[in-house]
DNA sequence: TAAAAAAATGCAAACGTTTGTATTATTATA
DNA sequence: TATAATAATACAAACGTTTGCATTTTTTTA
């Protein structure tokens, strides 16, 4: 091992040339300010030695990072990878990169997430809250600095004052459920998430209201609200919840795509059949429906769209700091029913 | 709009408290050179003025940003994510960030990705090279600037230089390959992917291996490599395969996860029965393996302790940096046959 | 060909920390 | 109670850029 290799800087190539630091900056920059001729001789000298930007000092120097930060609650959901995707395409089309968190379905992960990213190392933030989160303070307070910021999915949305993002959960589950009676369905059962998720109530909700429009009856025992958090448990707590049912329901709603593809699992596994003594329908359509035998009908989300949705309005108040006339924004995506064999 | 709001900076700690920048620094480091009672005085002050360190200017001063930079090839591969998610908690667990990029199957974006985090936003590097990756010396120049980086998953051992972490890609496949052997199949079909990637050419080795082994005939027919790099043609060129094969085959031998469940589909759909008619064997085993009807055969990657290990041995190069006997490091994870109906 | 105008370059402060060394204040020692 | 030892604090440089303004060089004009 001979010296430790030191990363060149303008300075270095300032002084093989004779030039000034600035010079060396502007002429970097293209800048038309310095001379064409010497622009050309900073640039060669620059890529010779091998120089590349520090974009820590960058930074602070310019007081952006190009660095925006992503708050999900959980990795291992397909929806949030997707949304992420959006997010990333848009946000590099737009140079910037993004940092993800997750909060692991906890609340004070949340925070303590949110509070790192006031440090400066990004210049906005995109958060999706948890189930756990009820009190809006620390978003409250993000705002209140001036970092922008832009929530999506799960929202409550007399809470927020953020831009946010969501789906017509309630109307997707509502014209699913609809399209399942007008089938001529009776014993539709209900398969939901945690209940604290205003995404889920909303679409429990969509579920009661078509029941109720249509006067079907409505059996508590063929409700199923999930509450484990860890994909390992969903399917215990499915197959708990046919072990209970006195007699099988003639189609089943299911609030995320992973529920429904466990329920028919479960159905086919009883020797029923699909969709002939049971209909399925699942929620998120993010590629497994198509792939299931017999392929799963699906409410399809437009989560790339969301994500690429999300950072657009992120990037626009990035573009105008504190806008005093920023109204915020509310946008909601719409859903799509996906007819296969499931129904 | 009143005023812009401006940062809480060190100063005004200082300035408020009429004592110096660096007792202010060094009274939240709770450095024992400052009276306790400075401490608590300046801990007080900064709490009550909201103060939030900038995590750029200590980057810059520190030189060190506490982010781990990644990069693989898409984020639409469960693999990845779970490796990125062993990654993240580690590196959490070590007191860093990690920054996501996808390469998008492409050497160039590859090789931007790599460029982009020389420019000091990054502690360390974690890569998994594309399949169009045949040259090095991006990554080679890294090593040369001496920048922590750590390679996994489709790697030319020869080229690499770095550490890296891989999985017995051909042990894993001649493995299940010989179980299907001794159950007694003679019609073995192999389905795998991009003939490029390392991982594939492993994995079809081990077919061969174990066919050569014991004799079986290879029929060409039966081999198909799908070099799509979209979902969505994958299946497309699933069906093509089956549309083109004279005798269905007694077992299939899958490369990915996705190949297995759309081969279990496309021989369902044309009436055959899983796993009376055909086996199907799975690679990843990444949780879809285990809802399908009938439930899939998988080789289990250890995708989770992947992200682990990789981070493990990139934080232990960024603690020690310029380590003279620093020898180059390759581990190979254990993989495992996990039985289920498919066989 | 000297003065004015324009072009090219340089100086130095700023971004917000950390940290080695110098300085000042306090306590202990004789 | 002066002095030495120690504790507490302050100063200033450094990290690598950017950028407003000052200065120097070159070109244009009369």
């Amino acid at each position: 091992m001979t010296l430790k290799k030191k990363r060149i800087k303008l300075e270095d190539i300032a002084r093989k040339l004779n030039i000034s630091i600035a010079t060396v900056s502007r002429a970097l920059d293209k800048n038309p300010r310095v001379k064409l001729s010497t622009q050309e001789k900073v640039l060669k000298e620059a890529k010779s030695m091998g120089y590349m930007p520090n974009q820590i000092a960058k930074s602070l120097s310019s007081g952006k990072t190009n660095i925006i930060g992503v708050i999900i609650p959980r990795y291992d959901e397909p929806f949030f990878i997707e949304v992420c995707r959006g997010i990333d395409r848009y946000a590099r089309e737009h140079n910037y990169k993004i940092l993800i968190s997750s909060s692991r379905n906890s609340f004070e992960f949340e925070r303590e997430n949110l509070i790192s990213f006031e440090r400066g190392l990004v210049d906005g933030i995109i958060l999706s809250p948890t189930h756990e989160t009820e009190t809006f303070t620390h978003i409250k307070s993000i705002i209140k600095k001036g970092i922008p910021i832009v929530l999506f999915d799960n929202i409550r949305e007399e809470v927020s004052g953020a831009d946010h993002v969501l789906i017509e959960d309630d109307k997707a589950s509502f014209d699913a459920v609809e399209f399942l009676i007008k089938k001529g369905k009776k014993r539709i059962a209900f398969i939901g998430g945690i209940k604290e998720k205003k995404v889920f109530q909303d679409r429990f909700k969509g579920y009661l209201d078509a029941m109720k429009k249509y006067n079907i009856p409505i059996y508590d025992e063929l409700i199923l609200h999930c509450d484990s958090l860890d994909r390992e448990f969903e399917d215990a707590e499915i197959q708990g919840f046919f072990n209970e049912i006195s007699t099988i329901p003639d189609a089943i709603f299911t609030c995320t795509d992973n529920y429904g593809l466990l329920t028919m699992k479960t159905i086919l596994k009883r020797g029923y059949k699909i969709p002939e003594d049971v209909c399925v329908i699942g929620f998120g359509d993010l590629g497994l429906g198509e792939v299931f035998v017999p392929s799963m009908t699906c409410i399809a989300q437009p989560s790339f769209e969301m994500g690429q949705k999300v950072a657009e309005l992120l990037v626009d108040q990035l573009n105008e700091p504190n806008d005093v006339n920023h109204r915020k924004k509310v946008i909601k995506l719409k859903t799509e029913l996906v007819l296969r064999d499931s129904t």
